[in-house]
DNA sequence: TCTGGGGTCCTAGGACCC
DNA sequence: TCTGGGGTCCTAGGACCC
């Protein structure tokens, strides 16, 4: 684990900047990327000169637009960013295969065994940077690290279009100016807590004596915050292909308004279960524990979860069981606000008899391709994957996991 | 401040068993 | 009957990530 060189690559405004890419007219300009049309919808990514005017990722539009009005709400598409993003792991996996997709924009990339193959790790990152920027007209930020962590944190600090390295022995020199927040896994609480403990930059959390991390935040994450508070990280860049099984599958929703109509929330229930049952067939997945979210609309709210002995993947049986747990709930006059359904326990299926069927129909269908194309020509019919990725149209903050599905299949 | 959807991991408390 | 301690499993909820 000793002497790693990990490469750390984040794309600067990611979607904001496709846009202006592809559009001279945004160049230069305040724009937020949004997605849905009318209702609440929320800033993904906004462009710098958007930023510099204190518009934030996650605000609402309106919100954003009153702080800026000469902001420029585009509606964004994520098949674009999908596909420009496959093409950048494309380009990261020509120097090394262990490369970690860690989001939609950014990734990790374990080049210890091969930089110096490319002329050293600053060389390699220069051209992963030009190659980048020629294909896409795209900037992005690349830290260099003995760790995850540090490399991620070097990041943090040239952005954007920025290369920077950060060796242990910095640590000592940089962790005094850089805020406990900026870690990956400190969020609003934890920075509210350790702000309590005086513990306010990485320097800070550094000298914080462990024992009494771990008597505060519990062993786990104690022991973990001590870790990053020396700049420690042992964790392996994780390639998709070496990436552990789901662990839970589900959706939920927000309704558009908040309703105490039992019909009404019990059909959006039905489709969030359809829906889930449709995403464990497709990644062949099947699940025994079901957990039900409801929440109202003063913000409170309840989980349930039950063993259900046998493993389901059928979006009706889902539902059924979901509305068991429902019934069970006592929460009269309340109104609804958000419902969610999720299925964990997970074990892959491997029915041979229907991969067998499968190949079968695949090549069934294959063949009637090919006789339609020799027949009218190249591409008169071809696979609708080809035509659209599917995900969902909105564009929201993007999960990781959902997206790397997409990228690594 | 709670705008929104998909996840993961952790913890505390209770039940249960020996 | 609560006397003691340890282990495991389950559940609900919180925090965090992008």
């Amino acid at each position: 684990m000793s002497n790693r060189t990990i490469l750390h690559v984040d794309m600067n405004a990611f979607f904001a900047a496709v846009e202006q890419a592809a559009n001279p007219v945004l160049k230069g300009k305040p724009i937020a990327v949004g997605g849905g049309i009318g209702k609440a919808t929320v800033v993904a990514a906004c462009s710098y000169e958007a930023k510099a005017l204190g518009v934030k990722n996650g605000m609402s539009a309106w919100e954003a637009k009153k702080l800026c009005p000469t902001l420029q709400v585009v509606i964004g598409d994520m098949s674009k960013y999908i596909y420009i993003s496959k093409e950048m792991v494309e380009i990261f996996n020509d120097y090394t295969d262990l490369v970690e997709v860690f989001s939609i924009d950014e990734a990790f990339l374990d080049v210890t065994l091969t930089h110096e193959r490319f002329g050293g790790r600053i060389k390699l990152a220069v051209d992963i940077k030009k190659r980048i920027f020629d294909r896409f007209k795209l900037t992005c930020t690349v830290g260099i690290g003995p760790n995850k962590l540090l490399a991620k944190l070097a990041g943090e600090l040239r952005k954007p279009d920025g290369l920077i390295v950060l060796e242990h022995e910095d640590v000592p020199k940089v962790f005094g100016s850089i805020p406990v927040r900026e870690l990956c896994g400190v969020g609003a609480k934890l920075e509210e807590y350790l702000g309590e403990m005086g513990v306010k930059t990485c320097g800070d959390l550094g000298r914080y004596p462990a024992w009494k991390l771990v008597k505060r935040f519990g062993p786990a994450l104690g022991e973990h915050l001590h870790n990053m508070g020396q700049g420690k990280d042992n964790s392996p860049v994780m390639p998709c292909y070496r990436e552990p099984d789901a662990k839970s599958m589900g959706h939920g929703y927000t309704l558009p308004r908040n309703t105490k109509n039992w019909d009404e929330i019990k059909s959006y229930l039905l489709q969030l279960c359809e829906q889930t049952g449709r995403r464990l067939r497709r990644h062949g997945y099947r699940g025994k524990v079901l957990s039900v979210y409801i929440r109202f609309g003063d913000f409170g709210g309840f989980s349930r979860q039950k063993d259900i002995v046998d493993f389901i993947d059928d979006g009706y049986e889902i539902y059924e069981r979901a509305l068991k747990i429902l019934d069970e709930m006592d929460w009269t006059g309340k109104s609804v606000r958000f419902i969610g359904v999720s299925l964990s326990s997970l074990i892959k299926d491997i029915d041979q008899v229907s991969l067998i069927e499968k190949e079968e129909t695949n090549k069934k269908v294959l063949k009637a391709m090919d006789e339609i194309n020799d027949k009218f020509g190249e591409a008169t019919v071809t696979r609708a994957s080809l035509l659209k990725t599917e995900l969902h149209e909105k564009v929201g903050m993007v999960s990781p996991r959902v997206y790397k599905k997409q990228v690594s299949f």
